[in-house]
DNA sequence: TTCGTTACGGTTGAA
DNA sequence: AGTTCAACCGTAACG
């Protein structure tokens, strides 16, 4: 239980633990270097995460400007909700001869659904046999007063999956009910799972900045990754619903990462390389200590991890990285801009004219300077 | 050399 | 309580 089995080893030396997300202090930092212009494979090999993984989370970044991991886990949240049911007995009482098409057809078009979670046709049809079929015969005060009492709120376009009392409960008892979780309770970060897509970006102008993320899952983050593994799934189940639009988008947050123990140092060591990291000296956090993967041997992953050591080479004359990171302002193209451009030139180059405290697309101060 | 993509083995959580 | 299923994960390898 208590092993610090967790954790495997890549091939660049860094710590993982198959089927886990990496830890947010990590994605964090893979985001952060890649705003400063440095390229991901360079990133991948500070980082020790397979470039695969850094170009994926650079990704996703890109595209919903969370450097959360998705929602694992879970179903997809049902579309044949009551309230869509009760739409679909009403349809069907309203006209016994109604084919399940236009059944869908109308749920579409009153609103209760929309083209992501309409159900489909052989779903209506499997209503109206086992929900509904009766009703055709047993009578409408059934359909009438079977759902009395439920809510009748127009079925959310978007999967909003709502998840019931708890959630919101959960989150307020966290207090992060806001969406600023409370550093060192669980600012769980995930992409909440929207179907179907669970990356669809809504708002990435409005997100929080990535700041916020860090702060957010910062503190957890610590406190994550010295979370007893046993405390793993609790504390991930628990801490599911809080946090919510941690980025100001729809997406709400899960905490993948609680199940990374991980030092403190990690993060002072990532804040070494970019002082503004949000995530900056935890507090001791509240969390079992010293457990898991990325603090036994694998607090080499972290502290005598050459995040230090090959990081200095790299934020100061890491050849052909320019570390001086570039004008960020746009939301999304530090990929395009700052990854590839500024990356590409060499430090001094005119053309890239380094700011003393970089405000990266999301507001993430970055500043140069202290490095 | 870099990086996007994907198979794979794994975890997770709702049903 | 245990199983199933479908989501996600990061790595490794390919191109």
């Amino acid at each position: 239980m208590f092993y610090q089995t967790y954790g495997e080893v890549n091939q660049l030396g860094g710590v993982f633990v198959n089927g886990r997300p990496l830890p947010n202090a990590i994605r964090l930092r893979i985001v952060e270097l890649a705003q400063l212009g440095i390229r991901p494979c360079d990133i991948s090999r500070q980082l020790r995460v397979s470039h695969g993984c850094v170009s994926k989370i650079l990704a996703r970044y890109n595209e919903t400007g969370s450097i959360l991991p998705g929602a694992i886990g879970g179903s997809k949240p049902r579309v044949t909700t009551p309230t869509v049911v009760k739409y679909i007995r009403e349809y069907k009482q309203g006209d016994p001869g109604i084919f399940a098409w236009e059944i869908r057809d109308r749920l579409l078009g009153d609103a209760v659904c929309d083209k992501y979670n309409v159900p489909s046709v052989s779903s209506i049809s499997r209503i109206l046999r086992n929900k509904i079929g009766n009703l055709s015969h047993s009578g409408h005060y059934e359909a009438s007063k079977q759902l009395p009492s439920q809510h009748t709120l127009p079925y959310n376009p978007i999967y909003q999956y709502s998840y019931p009392n708890h959630m919101s409960s959960a989150a307020a008892k966290m207090g992060s009910a806001t969406g600023v979780p409370v550093p060192g309770v669980t600012g769980h970060m995930g992409i909440h799972r929207t179907w179907p897509s669970a990356h669809s970006v809504s708002n990435i102008l409005g997100l929080r900045s990535i700041v916020e993320q860090a702060a957010a899952y910062g503190g957890s983050e610590v406190s994550a990754y010295q979370t007893k593994m046993e405390d793993w799934s609790n504390v991930n189940r628990a801490a599911f619903s809080s946090a919510q639009s941690v980025n100001g988008i729809e997406k709400q947050a899960i905490d993948p990462d609680l199940k990374y123990p991980q030092p403190p140092s990690a993060l002072s060591a990532a804040s070494s390389f970019v002082p503004a990291c949000a995530v900056g000296p935890y507090p001791s956090s509240n969390q079992v200590p010293g457990y898991g993967v990325y603090s036994g041997p694998g607090a080499g992953y972290v502290t005598g991890h050459p995040w230090q050591s090959q990081g200095s080479s790299l934020s100061h004359s890491g050849p052909g990285i320019g570390m001086h990171g570039g004008d960020i302002h746009a939301p999304m193209p530090f990929k395009h801009l700052a990854a590839r451009e500024v990356a590409d030139r060499k430090p001094g180059n005119p053309a890239n004219k380094p700011s003393e405290s970089h405000s990266n697309p999301h507001g993430l101060s970055i500043p140069a300077s202290s490095t």
